[in-house]
DNA sequence: ATGCATGAGTC
DNA sequence: ACTCATGCATA
């Protein structure tokens, strides 16, 4: 617990060096070489003034700067957002990190059906259930849930050079969210066929409507991002690019940059659903991208965390996360007050145990099931008395 | 590969 | 105060 409670943060001096332009070039050619590279992209990149390193092919970004022709790669998109990262000067670097969620908060949050005081555990099976339903089932109200605001898919379909299918999505009616949840009481059962169970993949079901836009483009099924991420992974690979590799490239492509674990979660479907939508088309693009230019001599590089006060890594013992653990499993939404209690009676500090659930519960969201659980889906031994009502019958 | 943390946007 | 997307730091 030594580690644990200091909540001092670590202020790193921040160097007048790394100037930090936002690029955009539409060329990605980097690295088809060093591997070495993403060992350093994190901590290490003090190199970056030294230019002419051969080990540090740092700075690539200015490199990149300098984009030829194209000015804007991708103007405002009509819906008025946008993944722009603004350019920002080195007196402030937070503005970098700051900036780069920034363009995706404005199309999400805001889908809590699960207020119901006794839907708790339903809600848990019900969120990880987009995956498992793989074959049988489908997602439930589709993740795109939120209606008005899903514009993030615009990214990259603009400028696809080759015409080729970027996979990007753009806006479609979705419909509302709220009912992807599921009524108060539980949702399927064997022979009731679930009123919300409609696919949203390939299958249809009403036959009331129909879809103006396309069939497999826009919204992808759990089962094509599942398949999408594996060959991802394994494209990426044999063309010898590390995760870090890619989520820098795909901030010289679009300007949107990603950290090695992203484009990780990404390959082991760990984020969710939604989210994973809005990552596909760039991935995908960048594919098409590496694979042309897997032959050319580029270089790479990597700007790198910029330092920042952030607070230091909290470390909790295994003995208390499973004090939390069981907490969590009577109730994971601990109100400020239960969360004080807790937070006194572990030793901890409040802010820790309030992240801490919310982590917990981010988890919970996830694609993929956490570790390896599948089978009793009880975690702990500590499994309230709800029933694995996920598959209606099928 | 993951745990803990930050922050914008909401409610 | 919460959700959600994302990432630094770490195992």
């Amino acid at each position: 617990m030594a580690t644990a409670t200091s909540n001092h943060y670590s202020v790193l001096a921040t160097p007048s060096s790394a100037p930090p332009p936002h690029s955009e070039s539409g060329s990605m050619q980097q690295a088809a070489a060093y591997r070495d590279a993403h060992t350093l992209l994190q901590n290490d990149y003090s190199t970056l003034t030294g230019a002419g390193h051969p080990l540090s092919h740092a700075h690539q970004w200015i490199t990149a700067l300098s984009h030829g022709d194209n000015g804007a790669p991708w103007p405002s998109s009509p819906l008025g957002d946008q993944d722009v990262k603004p350019v920002l000067h080195d007196s402030d670097r937070e503005e970098l990190q700051n900036s780069a969620s920034l363009q995706q908060q404005q199309q999400q949050q805001q889908q809590q059906q699960q207020r119901h005081p006794h839907l708790a555990h339903q809600a848990h099976h019900e969120v990880r259930a987009w995956r498992t339903s793989t074959a049988t089932t489908h997602i439930p109200g589709m993740a795109t849930s939120e209606g008005q605001n899903l514009v993030y898919s615009q990214s990259g379909f603009a400028l696809m050079p080759g015409g080729e299918q970027p996979g990007g999505m753009h806006h479609h009616p979705l419909r509302e969210d709220d009912h992807h949840s599921h009524s108060p009481h539980l949702s399927e059962h064997g022979g009731g066929s679930g009123p919300h169970q409609q696919s949203l993949g390939h299958l249809h079901q009403h036959g009331g409507q129909h879809q103006p836009d396309n069939s497999d483009e826009d919204t992808p099924t759990s089962d094509d991002l599942e398949q999408f991420a594996k060959q991802f992974k394994q494209r990426r690979i044999k063309l010898g690019f590390t995760q870090a590799d890619v989520g820098l490239a795909l901030g010289t492509l679009y300007g949107n940059v990603f950290s090695q674990t992203t484009i990780c979660r990404f390959e082991a479907l760990q984020l969710s659903f939604k989210n994973m939508c809005k990552l596909k088309p760039l991935l995908n693009k960048w594919l098409e991208e590496a694979d042309s230019t897997s032959g050319s001599p580029t270089s790479l590089d990597k700007i790198a965390a910029q330092g920042r006060k952030r607070k230091k890594r909290t470390s909790i013992e295994v003995g208390v996360k499973g004090a939390l653990e069981s907490h969590f499993l009577k109730c994971p939404k601990p109100g400020a007050a239960e969360i004080n209690s807790i937070a006194d009676s572990l030793q901890l500090e409040k802010e820790v145990v309030r992240v801490w659930f919310c982590n917990r519960r981010q988890k919970e969201k996830r694609m993929t099931p956490i570790g390896g659980q599948m089978p009793g889906e009880d975690m702990y031994g500590d499994t309230p008395p709800h029933h694995g009502g996920q598959t209606p019958v099928q």
